[in-house]
DNA sequence: TCTGTTGAGATTGCATCCAATCTCGCCTAC
DNA sequence: GTAGGCGAGATTGGATGCAATCTCAACAGA
């Protein structure tokens, strides 16, 4: 099957540049992120191998990293499995989100402009204009994330985009389900939050992201059908 | 230097057990906390390939994971290196820690019993009684483990770990400063945090888990001079 | 019909080998 | 005397091959 990887082979200098493990890891985990590999699909390093035509060493490192980061689950001499969480799991990602998210905006707002704020409220008002699910959870995750892309940080940042990354799946499942009220009130959470941002009002702002990812972790607490999922296999 | 492998070799089956990789990871890993490398201390793949008697592949699998915790820093085509961190970097951890391990506290109090808080009390008194650097260390962190030793979470537990681990090397440093009078008010925080867990009230629990780091971050800060290391290479 | 076992195929783990890149001291040219 | 370039040694990155382990379906026995 090395015609799978003629994309790749177009640009054979790339294959050279001395970080494949990296690339097939961000690869690999934008893949996972955006569902095509779903929470249980077994992930076999000659497969991956071969789709980005390298071996399957770099596979393996890849696997690695993505294992530290919580998106992969790895097994010693059984294989790699993309990572599933109860519902138990996902509320405990939501729970310490809820107490870095704040800290990270506590960096990150200083250094946010009108620019920014204009951004914000663009991004919020096309989140409430879609009606494609894709399209609501990429300008969500945008959302947030450019009120946080002010943060210079060591490891903060790096780790609220993790726990993002693993909770991705189920944020999707969820998203399907949630009616116009439940959106609508999104909607005035992410508005008062670029409210007390303009307004300097750090303390709000806080308290503001805070009640937000409480308030989505108790809807996720009310839908635990998204979590008991036997199409594939275990893990 | 094969003869430093002699004291592995004698179980020549343990290099057969599929998991080298883990097996590396887990002795660089105490090496780098115990302060054997020091940060900016450059790690060279043969080397420690040597001296575990096994080849580079997993060494640098091993890498990788420790990169993804944060305790060492990989450059392409150049090297890898024990993580070095800033004042300001070791304040983001501190704070991370100060929201992070009152979460983390909670999730563990209920499975708490007497007999923990009679290992607490023990462990708190015996660090008052020592002089010895490395023991009050040791003891500290077994004392806060201890404390989230009932808490089963998927992440937060080792998320905490990987916190301790990154900074363990200015832990050390800055216990060599700290005096009579600031290792007495460590020494009542924590006989705090244990009448606290007693009564069950986990609220003062949570609150002086979050001012004893807060205070340890602010003291930290006064000792610019322990991140100011001229001794080894760069990064 | 159900349960325990066994063996071939599939898959992973690791060692060895080769290519690419970086480091750094020496040499040449101006 | 100084700046720029060159190249040998050291070090990392990746591919291939082999041994060990796991998977799973077919089969034998109760």
């Amino acid at each position: 099957m090395s015609r799978a990887t003629a994309a790749l082979e177009g640009d054979s200098t790339a294959t050279r540049d001395g970080n494949a493990s990296a690339r097939v890891a961000d690869a690999l985990r934008e893949q996972i992120i955006h569902g095509e590999y779903p929470p249980g699909a077994r992930l076999r390093q000659e497969e991956i191998a071969e789709r980005f035509g390298a071996s399957r060493v770099p596979v393996r490192e890849a696997l690695k990293s993505l294992e530290a980061e919580g998106l992969v689950t790895l097994v010693a001499n059984a294989g790699a499995w993309v990572s599933r969480l109860t519902l138990a799991e996902c509320e405990e990602i939501y729970q310490t989100r809820e107490r870095l998210e704040p800290l990270l905006l506590r960096y990150s707002a200083p250094g946010l402009g009108p620019a920014d704020y204009d951004t914000l409220d663009s991004l919020a008002e096309r989140m409430a204009a879609t009606e494609d699910v894709a399209e609501f959870l990429a300008l969500d995750r945008e959302f947030h994330m450019t009120s946080y892309s002010a943060a210079s940080t060591l490891m903060l940042g790096d780790l609220v985009n993790r726990l993002w990354n693993t909770t991705q799946p189920y944020r999707r499942a969820y998203t399907l389900l949630i009616d116009v009220h439940s959106q609508r009130i999104v909607h005035d959470e992410h508005h008062l939050l670029v409210t007390a941002l303009r307004e300097g009002d750090l303390e709000s702002a806080e308290r503001t992201v805070e009640s937000h990812i409480r308030r989505t972790r108790r809807l996720l607490s009310g839908h635990p059908e998204i979590f008991s999922d036997t199409t594939t296999d275990r893990r």
